[in-house]
DNA sequence: GCTGTTGTCGTACTTTGTACGATCGCTGGG
DNA sequence: CCCAGCGATCGTACAAAGTACGACAACAGC
Protein backbone atom coordinates (compact mmCIF):
# COMPACT_ATOMS: atom_id res chain seq x y z
CA UNK A 1 0.00 0.00 0.00
CA UNK A 2 1.70 2.87 -1.22
CA UNK A 3 0.39 5.88 0.83
CA UNK A 4 3.26 8.19 1.91
CA UNK A 5 1.58 9.78 5.25
CA UNK A 6 1.03 6.41 7.04
CA UNK A 7 0.81 8.00 10.70
CA UNK A 8 -2.67 9.04 12.89
CA UNK A 9 -3.05 12.83 12.36
CA UNK A 10 -3.71 14.12 9.08
CA UNK A 11 -0.84 16.50 8.94
CA UNK A 12 1.33 15.30 11.21
CA UNK A 13 4.05 13.18 10.37
CA UNK A 14 5.19 14.29 6.58
CA UNK A 15 8.81 15.85 7.59
CA UNK A 16 8.86 18.82 8.60
CA UNK A 17 9.87 21.95 6.38
CA UNK A 18 10.22 25.59 6.40
CA UNK A 19 7.04 25.49 4.36
CA UNK A 20 5.28 23.53 6.86
CA UNK A 21 6.60 25.87 9.54
CA UNK A 22 5.72 29.07 8.07
CA UNK A 23 1.91 27.48 7.10
CA UNK A 24 1.15 26.17 10.36
CA UNK A 25 2.08 29.79 11.75
CA UNK A 26 -0.04 31.05 9.40
CA UNK A 27 -3.34 29.58 10.25
CA UNK A 28 -2.71 29.55 14.22
CA UNK A 29 -2.24 33.43 13.87
CA UNK A 30 -5.35 33.77 11.85
CA UNK A 31 -6.87 32.01 14.61
CA UNK A 32 -5.17 33.16 17.96
CA UNK A 33 -3.77 36.15 16.32
CA UNK A 34 -0.21 36.99 16.41
CA UNK A 35 1.08 37.72 19.70
CA UNK A 36 -0.56 34.72 21.40
CA UNK A 37 1.96 32.81 19.03
CA UNK A 38 4.67 31.36 20.51
CA UNK A 39 6.77 29.04 19.59
CA UNK A 40 5.54 26.04 22.37
CA UNK A 41 2.04 26.36 20.38
CA UNK A 42 2.72 26.46 17.08
CA UNK A 43 5.04 23.15 17.63
CA UNK A 44 2.08 21.66 19.37
CA UNK A 45 0.24 23.35 16.11
CA UNK A 46 2.48 21.14 13.96
CA UNK A 47 2.26 17.81 16.24
CA UNK A 48 6.51 18.39 17.00
CA UNK A 49 8.44 20.02 19.99
CA UNK A 50 9.71 23.21 20.23
CA UNK A 51 13.36 22.46 19.40
CA UNK A 52 12.67 20.85 16.25
CA UNK A 53 11.30 24.18 14.52
CA UNK A 54 14.82 25.68 14.88
CA UNK A 55 16.45 23.23 12.33
CA UNK A 56 13.77 24.70 9.73
CA UNK A 57 13.86 28.51 10.83
CA UNK A 58 16.46 30.74 12.27
CA UNK A 59 14.74 31.98 14.67
CA UNK A 60 11.23 33.68 15.66
CA UNK A 61 12.06 36.80 13.50
CA UNK A 62 12.46 34.81 10.21
CA UNK A 63 8.84 32.80 11.05
CA UNK A 64 7.50 36.72 11.03
CA UNK A 65 9.50 37.56 7.83
CA UNK A 66 8.04 34.43 6.03
CA UNK A 67 4.75 35.23 7.27
CA UNK A 68 4.42 38.38 5.89
CA UNK A 69 6.59 37.19 2.69
CA UNK A 70 4.04 34.22 2.43
CA UNK A 71 0.82 36.75 2.56
CA UNK A 72 2.63 38.71 -0.19
CA UNK A 73 2.72 35.58 -2.35
CA UNK A 74 -1.39 35.17 -1.79
CA UNK A 75 -2.19 38.95 -3.21
CA UNK A 76 -2.91 38.71 -6.82
CA UNK A 77 -0.31 40.66 -9.24
CA UNK A 78 -1.79 43.31 -11.11
CA UNK A 79 -2.95 41.52 -14.49
CA UNK A 80 -1.15 42.60 -17.19
CA UNK A 81 -4.16 41.83 -19.71
CA UNK A 82 -6.32 44.68 -17.85
CA UNK A 83 -5.01 48.47 -18.74
CA UNK A 84 -2.81 49.85 -15.91
CA UNK A 85 -5.71 51.71 -13.72
CA UNK A 86 -8.02 48.43 -13.76
CA UNK A 87 -5.02 46.43 -13.10
CA UNK A 88 -3.67 48.26 -10.01
CA UNK A 89 -7.61 48.44 -8.69
CA UNK A 90 -8.06 44.79 -8.95
CA UNK A 91 -4.65 44.09 -7.52
CA UNK A 92 -5.92 46.23 -4.43
CA UNK A 93 -8.93 44.83 -4.08
CA UNK A 94 -7.15 41.34 -3.86
CA UNK A 95 -4.81 42.79 -1.48
CA UNK A 96 -7.69 44.15 0.89
CA UNK A 97 -9.36 40.60 0.63
CA UNK A 98 -5.62 38.72 2.05
CA UNK A 99 -4.87 41.28 4.57
CA UNK A 100 -8.61 41.10 5.75
CA UNK A 101 -8.31 37.22 6.06
CA UNK A 102 -4.62 38.02 7.71
CA UNK A 103 -5.46 40.72 10.06
CA UNK A 104 -1.96 40.56 11.60
CA UNK A 105 -0.65 40.76 8.92
CA UNK A 106 -0.87 44.59 8.25
CA UNK A 107 0.88 46.05 11.62
CA UNK A 108 3.45 43.11 11.48
CA UNK A 109 4.59 44.97 8.15
CA UNK A 110 6.48 47.63 10.18
CA UNK A 111 8.85 46.02 12.04
CA UNK A 112 9.97 43.32 8.93
CA UNK A 113 12.50 45.36 6.64
CA UNK A 114 14.14 42.61 4.58
CA UNK A 115 11.57 41.88 2.26
CA UNK A 116 10.71 38.03 0.80
CA UNK A 117 10.95 36.79 -2.90
CA UNK A 118 6.95 37.16 -2.90
CA UNK A 119 7.29 40.69 -1.99
CA UNK A 120 10.04 41.73 -4.33
CA UNK A 121 7.70 40.58 -7.28
CA UNK A 122 5.19 42.41 -5.83
CA UNK A 123 6.22 45.48 -5.98
CA UNK A 124 8.39 44.69 -9.25
CA UNK A 125 4.74 43.57 -10.69
CA UNK A 126 3.04 47.13 -9.47
CA UNK A 127 5.82 48.98 -10.51
CA UNK A 128 5.72 48.09 -14.63
CA UNK A 129 2.02 48.38 -14.29
CA UNK A 130 2.31 51.96 -13.13
CA UNK A 131 5.57 52.26 -16.16
CA UNK A 132 3.68 50.83 -18.58
CA UNK A 133 0.60 52.64 -18.13
CA UNK A 134 2.78 56.06 -19.02
CA UNK A 135 3.85 57.09 -16.06
CA UNK A 136 7.33 58.54 -15.58
CA UNK A 137 9.64 56.90 -12.71
CA UNK A 138 8.55 59.53 -10.32
CA UNK A 139 4.99 59.80 -10.87
CA UNK A 140 4.92 55.79 -10.46
CA UNK A 141 6.88 56.50 -7.55
CA UNK A 142 4.40 58.79 -5.63
CA UNK A 143 1.39 56.34 -7.39
CA UNK A 144 2.81 53.34 -5.71
CA UNK A 145 3.00 54.99 -2.17
CA UNK A 146 -0.08 56.89 -2.37
CA UNK A 147 -2.09 53.44 -3.83
CA UNK A 148 -0.47 51.68 -0.95
CA UNK A 149 -0.59 53.77 1.84
CA UNK A 150 -4.20 53.80 1.60
CA UNK A 151 -4.81 50.10 1.36
CA UNK A 152 -2.30 49.04 4.06
CA UNK A 153 -4.12 52.08 5.97
CA UNK A 154 -7.63 50.40 5.51
CA UNK A 155 -6.43 46.99 6.53
CA UNK A 156 -4.61 47.92 9.50
CA UNK A 157 -8.16 49.82 10.11
CA UNK A 158 -10.14 46.61 9.32
CA UNK A 159 -7.45 44.81 11.67
CA UNK A 160 -8.91 46.72 14.72
CA UNK A 161 -12.97 46.17 13.88
CA UNK A 162 -11.84 42.63 13.00
CA UNK A 163 -10.41 42.29 16.59
CA UNK A 164 -13.02 43.65 18.25
CA UNK A 165 -15.66 41.94 16.08
CA UNK A 166 -14.95 38.89 18.54
CA UNK A 167 -17.65 40.65 20.68
CA UNK A 168 -19.93 41.69 17.94
CA UNK A 169 -18.82 45.44 17.17
CA UNK A 170 -21.99 46.59 18.05
CA UNK A 171 -21.07 45.55 21.87
CA UNK A 172 -18.65 47.14 21.62
CA UNK A 173 -19.84 50.22 20.01
CA UNK A 174 -22.43 50.18 22.70
CA UNK A 175 -20.00 50.41 25.61
CA UNK A 176 -18.05 52.74 24.37
CA UNK A 177 -21.33 54.99 24.53
CA UNK A 178 -22.25 53.52 27.92
CA UNK A 179 -19.15 55.26 29.39
CA UNK A 180 -20.25 58.66 30.99
CA UNK A 181 -17.91 60.95 29.46
CA UNK A 182 -19.31 60.42 26.00
CA UNK A 183 -21.30 63.35 26.45
CA UNK A 184 -18.87 65.23 25.76
CA UNK A 185 -18.42 63.71 22.24
CA UNK A 186 -22.13 64.61 21.05
CA UNK A 187 -20.73 63.99 17.06
CA UNK A 188 -18.81 60.88 17.78
CA UNK A 189 -21.72 59.42 19.64
CA UNK A 190 -24.39 60.35 16.92
CA UNK A 191 -21.94 58.94 14.49
CA UNK A 192 -21.97 55.28 16.17
CA UNK A 193 -25.79 55.64 16.78
CA UNK A 194 -26.54 56.43 13.72
CA UNK A 195 -24.25 54.70 11.22
CA UNK A 196 -21.99 52.27 12.94
CA UNK A 197 -24.83 50.48 15.30
CA UNK A 198 -27.10 50.53 11.90
CA UNK A 199 -28.29 47.07 10.36
CA UNK A 200 -26.04 46.31 7.62
CA UNK A 201 -23.41 48.90 8.44
CA UNK A 202 -20.27 47.40 6.66
CA UNK A 203 -17.06 49.56 7.13
CA UNK A 204 -16.01 48.06 4.30
CA UNK A 205 -17.98 49.96 1.49
CA UNK A 206 -15.62 52.79 2.29
CA UNK A 207 -12.87 50.94 0.39
CA UNK A 208 -13.70 50.92 -3.19
CA UNK A 209 -15.07 54.15 -3.01
CA UNK A 210 -11.77 55.98 -1.96
CA UNK A 211 -9.67 53.75 -3.75
CA UNK A 212 -11.22 55.31 -7.11
CA UNK A 213 -11.24 58.48 -5.77
CA UNK A 214 -7.19 57.68 -5.88
CA UNK A 215 -7.09 56.00 -9.07
CA UNK A 216 -9.15 58.63 -10.86
CA UNK A 217 -7.07 61.53 -9.48
CA UNK A 218 -3.77 59.64 -10.75
CA UNK A 219 -5.56 59.08 -13.79
CA UNK A 220 -6.10 62.68 -14.20
CA UNK A 221 -1.91 63.12 -12.95
CA UNK A 222 -0.96 60.82 -16.02
CA UNK A 223 -2.99 62.84 -18.22
CA UNK A 224 -1.09 65.92 -17.70
CA UNK A 225 2.03 64.26 -17.30
CA UNK A 226 1.31 63.18 -21.02
CA UNK A 227 -0.07 66.60 -22.13
CA UNK A 228 3.00 68.51 -21.43
CA UNK B 1 16.03 77.71 49.26
CA UNK B 2 12.61 77.17 47.82
CA UNK B 3 13.81 74.51 45.40
CA UNK B 4 11.36 71.36 44.78
CA UNK B 5 13.47 69.37 43.10
CA UNK B 6 16.69 68.54 45.50
CA UNK B 7 17.78 65.51 43.79
CA UNK B 8 20.78 64.77 42.13
CA UNK B 9 19.26 63.65 38.77
CA UNK B 10 17.34 66.46 37.03
CA UNK B 11 13.95 64.42 36.73
CA UNK B 12 14.75 61.87 39.33
CA UNK B 13 12.91 62.56 42.68
CA UNK B 14 9.66 64.06 41.82
CA UNK B 15 6.85 61.79 42.70
CA UNK B 16 6.14 58.95 39.90
CA UNK B 17 2.51 59.37 38.49
CA UNK B 18 0.99 57.64 35.50
CA UNK B 19 1.87 60.95 33.53
CA UNK B 20 5.38 60.73 33.93
CA UNK B 21 5.37 56.67 33.53
CA UNK B 22 3.72 57.56 30.08
CA UNK B 23 6.37 60.16 28.82
CA UNK B 24 8.97 58.49 29.95
CA UNK B 25 7.12 55.26 28.09
CA UNK B 26 6.94 57.25 25.04
CA UNK B 27 10.80 59.01 25.50
CA UNK B 28 11.97 55.58 25.21
CA UNK B 29 10.00 54.33 22.54
CA UNK B 30 11.27 57.26 20.39
CA UNK B 31 14.82 56.06 21.38
CA UNK B 32 15.08 52.59 20.54
CA UNK B 33 11.61 51.21 19.79
CA UNK B 34 8.64 49.69 21.24
CA UNK B 35 9.70 46.00 21.14
CA UNK B 36 12.80 46.47 23.31
CA UNK B 37 10.58 48.61 25.52
CA UNK B 38 10.87 46.74 28.89
CA UNK B 39 9.03 47.71 31.89
CA UNK B 40 12.85 46.94 33.71
CA UNK B 41 14.36 49.39 30.71
CA UNK B 42 11.68 52.47 31.87
CA UNK B 43 12.34 51.58 35.05
CA UNK B 44 15.85 52.83 34.86
CA UNK B 45 14.59 55.54 32.27
CA UNK B 46 12.77 56.63 35.62
CA UNK B 47 14.84 56.06 37.77
CA UNK B 48 13.01 53.46 39.47
CA UNK B 49 12.41 49.75 39.86
CA UNK B 50 9.70 48.14 37.62
CA UNK B 51 7.65 47.07 40.78
CA UNK B 52 7.26 50.64 41.15
CA UNK B 53 5.77 51.34 38.04
CA UNK B 54 2.71 49.15 38.37
CA UNK B 55 1.22 51.25 41.48
CA UNK B 56 0.46 53.87 38.69
CA UNK B 57 -0.50 51.96 35.79
CA UNK B 58 -2.97 48.29 36.05
CA UNK B 59 0.15 46.86 33.43
CA UNK B 60 1.71 46.89 30.62
CA UNK B 61 -1.15 46.84 28.47
CA UNK B 62 -2.19 49.56 30.29
CA UNK B 63 0.99 51.49 29.30
CA UNK B 64 0.84 51.11 25.31
CA UNK B 65 -2.69 52.00 25.68
CA UNK B 66 -1.90 55.52 27.60
CA UNK B 67 1.06 55.74 24.97
CA UNK B 68 -1.35 55.38 22.07
CA UNK B 69 -3.88 58.14 23.72
CA UNK B 70 -1.17 60.17 24.64
CA UNK B 71 0.39 60.20 20.79
CA UNK B 72 -3.81 61.55 19.50
CA UNK B 73 -3.45 63.98 21.93
CA UNK B 74 -0.45 65.35 20.34
CA UNK B 75 -2.36 65.61 16.61
CA UNK B 76 -3.79 68.75 16.15
CA UNK B 77 -7.39 69.35 16.13
CA UNK B 78 -8.73 70.23 13.08
CA UNK B 79 -9.06 74.09 13.27
CA UNK B 80 -12.85 75.51 13.11
CA UNK B 81 -11.77 78.58 11.68
CA UNK B 82 -11.29 77.24 8.48
CA UNK B 83 -13.34 75.37 5.94
CA UNK B 84 -13.68 71.26 6.14
CA UNK B 85 -11.38 70.87 3.15
CA UNK B 86 -8.67 73.49 4.97
CA UNK B 87 -9.13 72.15 8.26
CA UNK B 88 -8.94 68.31 7.36
CA UNK B 89 -6.14 69.22 5.93
CA UNK B 90 -4.40 70.54 8.45
CA UNK B 91 -4.89 68.23 10.79
CA UNK B 92 -3.94 65.13 8.22
CA UNK B 93 -0.70 67.01 8.26
CA UNK B 94 -0.09 67.52 11.88
CA UNK B 95 -0.94 63.45 12.16
CA UNK B 96 1.50 62.39 9.64
CA UNK B 97 4.06 64.88 11.18
CA UNK B 98 3.34 63.46 15.21
CA UNK B 99 3.06 59.73 13.57
CA UNK B 100 6.67 60.56 12.04
CA UNK B 101 7.64 61.21 15.33
CA UNK B 102 6.46 58.94 16.83
CA UNK B 103 7.10 55.82 14.43
CA UNK B 104 6.17 53.34 16.76
CA UNK B 105 2.60 53.93 17.26
CA UNK B 106 1.07 53.47 14.09
CA UNK B 107 1.24 49.84 14.26
CA UNK B 108 0.33 49.53 17.71
CA UNK B 109 -2.98 51.22 17.08
CA UNK B 110 -4.00 48.05 15.65
CA UNK B 111 -3.84 45.99 19.16
CA UNK B 112 -5.00 48.60 21.32
CA UNK B 113 -9.27 48.16 21.03
CA UNK B 114 -10.03 50.89 23.67
CA UNK B 115 -9.99 54.53 22.94
CA UNK B 116 -9.20 56.80 25.30
CA UNK B 117 -10.23 60.35 26.19
CA UNK B 118 -7.89 62.02 23.75
CA UNK B 119 -8.86 59.48 20.76
CA UNK B 120 -12.29 60.21 21.66
CA UNK B 121 -12.37 63.67 21.67
CA UNK B 122 -10.07 63.72 18.30
CA UNK B 123 -12.99 61.54 16.31
CA UNK B 124 -15.13 63.74 18.01
CA UNK B 125 -13.31 66.57 16.74
CA UNK B 126 -12.87 65.34 12.86
CA UNK B 127 -16.56 64.24 12.29
CA UNK B 128 -18.02 66.90 13.47
CA UNK B 129 -15.89 68.71 10.86
CA UNK B 130 -17.27 67.02 7.74
CA UNK B 131 -20.55 67.52 9.20
CA UNK B 132 -20.01 71.13 9.30
CA UNK B 133 -19.03 70.82 5.44
CA UNK B 134 -22.26 69.90 4.70
CA UNK B 135 -21.73 65.89 4.51
CA UNK B 136 -24.31 63.44 5.50
CA UNK B 137 -23.65 61.13 8.36
CA UNK B 138 -23.11 58.16 5.47
CA UNK B 139 -20.67 60.07 3.45
CA UNK B 140 -18.62 61.28 6.86
CA UNK B 141 -18.31 57.98 7.90
CA UNK B 142 -16.73 57.11 4.51
CA UNK B 143 -14.78 59.65 4.35
CA UNK B 144 -13.52 59.32 7.59
CA UNK B 145 -12.73 55.98 7.09
CA UNK B 146 -10.68 56.92 3.67
CA UNK B 147 -8.93 59.97 4.82
CA UNK B 148 -7.58 57.94 8.03
CA UNK B 149 -6.81 54.95 6.32
CA UNK B 150 -4.64 57.12 3.80
CA UNK B 151 -2.71 58.67 6.50
CA UNK B 152 -1.95 55.84 8.60
CA UNK B 153 -1.27 53.94 5.62
CA UNK B 154 1.73 56.51 5.34
CA UNK B 155 2.82 56.85 8.46
CA UNK B 156 3.17 52.90 8.29
CA UNK B 157 5.12 52.79 5.77
CA UNK B 158 6.88 56.01 6.73
CA UNK B 159 7.63 53.68 10.17
CA UNK B 160 9.12 50.87 7.66
CA UNK B 161 11.57 53.47 6.15
CA UNK B 162 12.23 55.69 9.21
CA UNK B 163 13.51 51.79 11.21
CA UNK B 164 15.82 51.31 8.29
CA UNK B 165 17.21 54.95 8.04
CA UNK B 166 19.03 54.03 11.07
CA UNK B 167 21.16 52.36 8.32
CA UNK B 168 21.10 54.91 5.74
CA UNK B 169 17.86 54.25 3.06
CA UNK B 170 20.51 54.00 0.49
CA UNK B 171 22.32 51.33 1.72
CA UNK B 172 19.57 49.72 2.75
CA UNK B 173 18.59 49.91 -1.30
CA UNK B 174 21.76 48.57 -2.02
CA UNK B 175 22.19 45.67 0.12
CA UNK B 176 18.64 44.82 -1.51
CA UNK B 177 19.89 45.26 -4.99
CA UNK B 178 23.31 43.36 -4.41
CA UNK B 179 20.91 40.39 -3.77
CA UNK B 180 21.34 37.89 -7.08
CA UNK B 181 18.11 37.18 -7.37
CA UNK B 182 17.44 41.02 -8.35
CA UNK B 183 18.00 40.22 -12.31
CA UNK B 184 14.35 38.72 -11.95
CA UNK B 185 13.21 42.48 -10.32
CA UNK B 186 14.41 44.80 -13.24
CA UNK B 187 11.51 47.41 -12.93
CA UNK B 188 11.77 47.26 -9.10
CA UNK B 189 15.59 47.36 -9.35
CA UNK B 190 15.31 50.13 -12.04
CA UNK B 191 13.06 51.83 -9.33
CA UNK B 192 15.56 51.51 -6.90
CA UNK B 193 18.24 53.05 -8.81
CA UNK B 194 16.46 55.39 -10.59
CA UNK B 195 14.48 57.33 -7.84
CA UNK B 196 15.31 55.63 -4.47
CA UNK B 197 18.69 56.74 -4.48
CA UNK B 198 18.37 59.66 -6.11
CA UNK B 199 20.25 62.66 -4.01
CA UNK B 200 17.07 64.54 -2.52
CA UNK B 201 14.78 61.68 -2.39
CA UNK B 202 11.96 62.42 0.17
CA UNK B 203 9.54 59.31 0.37
CA UNK B 204 7.07 61.77 2.40
CA UNK B 205 7.05 64.26 -0.51
CA UNK B 206 3.97 62.14 -1.86
CA UNK B 207 2.14 62.95 0.97
CA UNK B 208 -0.08 65.72 0.29
CA UNK B 209 -0.48 64.81 -3.35
CA UNK B 210 -2.31 62.01 -2.35
CA UNK B 211 -3.75 63.48 0.65
CA UNK B 212 -5.18 66.23 -2.29
CA UNK B 213 -6.45 64.00 -4.53
CA UNK B 214 -8.50 62.58 -1.83
CA UNK B 215 -9.93 66.01 -0.64
CA UNK B 216 -10.71 66.97 -3.89
CA UNK B 217 -12.81 63.82 -4.72
CA UNK B 218 -14.51 64.00 -1.53
CA UNK B 219 -15.16 67.50 -2.41
CA UNK B 220 -16.70 66.26 -5.52
CA UNK B 221 -19.10 64.05 -3.67
CA UNK B 222 -20.34 66.75 -1.19
CA UNK B 223 -20.85 68.93 -4.09
CA UNK B 224 -22.86 65.78 -5.73
CA UNK B 225 -24.75 65.38 -3.00
CA UNK B 226 -25.63 68.67 -2.07
CA UNK B 227 -27.23 68.92 -5.88
CA UNK B 228 -29.27 66.64 -5.96
C1' DG C 1 27.19 -4.04 10.06
C1' DC C 2 29.51 0.70 10.48
C1' DT C 3 29.76 5.33 10.03
C1' DG C 4 28.27 9.85 9.00
C1' DT C 5 24.54 12.93 8.21
C1' DT C 6 20.11 14.85 9.02
C1' DG C 7 16.18 15.64 11.78
C1' DT C 8 14.28 15.34 16.50
C1' DC C 9 14.05 16.47 21.14
C1' DG C 10 15.18 16.92 26.55
C1' DT C 11 17.30 20.07 29.49
C1' DA C 12 18.38 24.30 30.99
C1' DC C 13 19.52 29.26 30.89
C1' DT C 14 17.91 34.03 29.99
C1' DT C 15 14.64 37.68 29.54
C1' DT C 16 10.41 39.65 30.69
C1' DG C 17 5.82 40.50 32.97
C1' DT C 18 4.04 40.72 37.29
C1' DA C 19 2.02 38.70 42.10
C1' DC C 20 3.04 39.07 46.96
C1' DG C 21 4.41 40.93 50.92
C1' DA C 22 7.80 43.88 53.46
C1' DT C 23 9.48 48.46 54.30
C1' DC C 24 9.69 53.37 54.37
C1' DG C 25 8.13 58.03 54.98
C1' DC C 26 4.71 61.13 55.85
C1' DT C 27 0.36 62.85 58.06
C1' DG C 28 -2.84 63.79 61.39
C1' DG C 29 -4.85 62.67 66.07
C1' DG C 30 -3.72 61.99 70.88
C1' DC D 1 6.25 64.54 70.75
C1' DC D 2 4.74 60.03 69.51
C1' DC D 3 2.50 56.69 66.99
C1' DA D 4 -1.29 54.39 64.06
C1' DG D 5 -2.37 54.27 59.39
C1' DC D 6 -1.80 54.84 54.63
C1' DG D 7 0.20 55.43 50.19
C1' DA D 8 4.42 54.76 47.58
C1' DT D 9 8.48 52.07 46.91
C1' DC D 10 10.93 47.98 46.25
C1' DG D 11 13.13 42.95 47.02
C1' DT D 12 12.03 38.44 45.97
C1' DA D 13 10.22 35.07 43.32
C1' DC D 14 7.56 32.63 39.92
C1' DA D 15 5.60 31.71 35.18
C1' DA D 16 5.82 32.15 30.30
C1' DA D 17 8.57 32.40 26.27
C1' DG D 18 12.90 32.39 23.10
C1' DT D 19 16.55 29.58 22.28
C1' DA D 20 21.69 27.49 23.06
C1' DC D 21 23.69 22.96 23.72
C1' DG D 22 24.33 18.46 23.26
C1' DA D 23 22.25 13.72 23.14
C1' DC D 24 19.73 10.52 20.49
C1' DA D 25 17.49 8.30 16.53
C1' DA D 26 16.74 7.15 11.73
C1' DC D 27 18.53 6.29 7.56
C1' DA D 28 22.13 6.77 3.76
C1' DG D 29 25.89 4.55 1.38
C1' DC D 30 30.20 1.81 1.91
Amino acid sequence: MPTDTTDTVDSARRPLTRERVLEGAIGLADRIGIQPLTIRKLADELGTKPMTIYHHVENKDAILDGMVDAVFAEIDLPPSELDWKQAIRARCLSARAVLSRHSWATPLMESRTTPGRATLRHHDAVIATFLRGGMSMATAAHAYAIVDSYVYGFALQEATLVTDAEMELTDVAEAILASPEMEEFPDFAAFTVHHVLQPGYDFGSSFEIGLDLLLDGLEAMVDEQASD
